[in-house]
DNA sequence: CCGGTCTGTCTAGATAACTAGACATTTGTG
DNA sequence: CACAAATGTCTAGTTATCTAGACAGACCGG
């Protein structure tokens, strides 16, 4: 059973909304049916209930639940108020992520002074780049959220090519590019800033696949530096050996 | 700039340190920069100096900053980064990075029915295997916990074998298997179930890189099957591109 | 070595979060 | 209707969090 924690800088209220809110949209606890009663979870949390009654509100607030007085509280049956986490399987090759994936881009491509990319594409100071920031879709859901970073001045009006092709594989290949292959990876466990947060819709405190990779032209020259954040609850990235 | 909000569940102190352990992960502080006095966040947020030096204490704890009286507070350098190639060998990875590993065993393997990891291993319904569960540290701070899984049959005693060499590598190795490799691996971002924040030492709401590998014989016999959760702020997977 | 700028450590008080208990109101059931 | 079980609403007191201010100790540049 979900334990809370006092003194870790979040409120019991919070931890205890989190914890139902959770049960209700990972489907734990079915539409429609009666929680406990609030007694009964303070009981169960060790805590007061008023705590509860407080965590309750702002399940309320969010559309979760429904109380009825001298009832007792139930979950709100809703069409498409939150994603229900269904739990796909998104098996995708690591050095295909950037194709064949329904894309929208979200800003126009801008060109930026190459800060903290510059190491990764092997710039120098003064050299612009190009940015690019998509989210990707499967079944309806968003998968993905992605910033790609291209050198400006080896790859000129890249960006409506892009918005032409809307693949990387094609865009580097009117370069002239017809190969190129996964230089590195980094993939780590995060929590989403609040912008990333907002764009995939899901709460600041799911955790995201964070990836990094840099892709490189045959002679080993670094072509494109991508972020991408894969909603954790609707991906796992599956390495394959080999390939 | 980011934005902290009163009354909202999350304490003051918690939010701060929750962005500047943003800004510091994701790279937006470099390592080894200075952050700002503690007077200077605390006008920026709007805040008591107190409250600044409470987040503070926080990230110190979490070995993401390093204080200096007189001088100020600095971002840790740091970054473990964990290679993952088709020859994945944990002993060797982290003396190739210098670090003191401290390898616990858990709990003593035991014999078990093969009930989700028949499938992995190819096994049958009434073959056994043998579980270890394992503990890493590198320089004092915990790194992952992994649970393995062996075939009993092919491997009968392994467990004391294991116990005595520490290592996978030379385990296998005294049963005749000089090499294996990865056969395939599964990464995804999740929170740390109780047991796991637990062991890990750290809260639940951090997030973990949940591996998952098979190891397979040069015949592609699968030999071992494993999971291991790795400490998201402490490990960065890095996937080479060709091994 | 002196003044400015940091962190470290106190004390005291204000505000938010939580607890404890009492009692009212609504609903379903025997 | 009487009763049990739920939510709704008070009051009062405790604990955690945040603020305010003062001062000590370490560091650095002039």
């Amino acid at each position: 059973m979900s334990e809370i924690e006092r003194g870790r800088g979040v409120a019991l209220w919070s931890q205890i909304g989190d914890i139902l809110a959770d049960d209700i949209l990972k489907g734990r606890l079915p539409q429609g049916q009666m929680l406990p009663s609030a007694q009964e979870l303070a009981t169960r949390f060790d805590v007061n209930r008023h705590t509860v009654r407080r965590a309750m509100a702002t399940l309320e607030q969010r559309n979760l639940v429904r109380t009825e007085q001298g009832r007792g509280t139930f979950v709100q049956e809703q069409a498409l108020d939150y994603p229900i986490s269904r739990r796909t399987r998104f098996n995708q090759n690591m050095r295909n992520l950037n194709v064949d994936t329904d894309t929208e881009i979200l800003e126009d491509a801008r060109e930026l002074p190459p800060t903290q990319v510059a190491e990764a594409l092997g710039l120098g100071r003064n050299e612009y780049v190009y940015r690019i920031e998509t989210m990707s879709r499967a079944d309806g859901h968003i998968v993905d959220h992605s910033t790609a970073y291209f050198p400006a001045a080896r790859f000129p009006g890249l960006p409506a090519i892009y918005r032409r092709t809307q693949s990387v594989t094609q865009t580097l290949n009117e370069f002239g590019i017809t190969d190129y292959v996964r230089k590195h990876t980094r993939v780590s466990a995060r929590l989403p800033d609040a912008h990333t947060a907002r764009l995939m819709k899901q709460p600041a405190n799911r955790p995201i696949l964070h990836v990094q990779s840099i892709n490189a032209d045959p002679r080993g020259m670094p072509v494109q530096y991508g972020i991408t954040r894969f909603s954790g609850d609707w991906v796992q990235l599956v390495l394959m050996a080999g390939d």
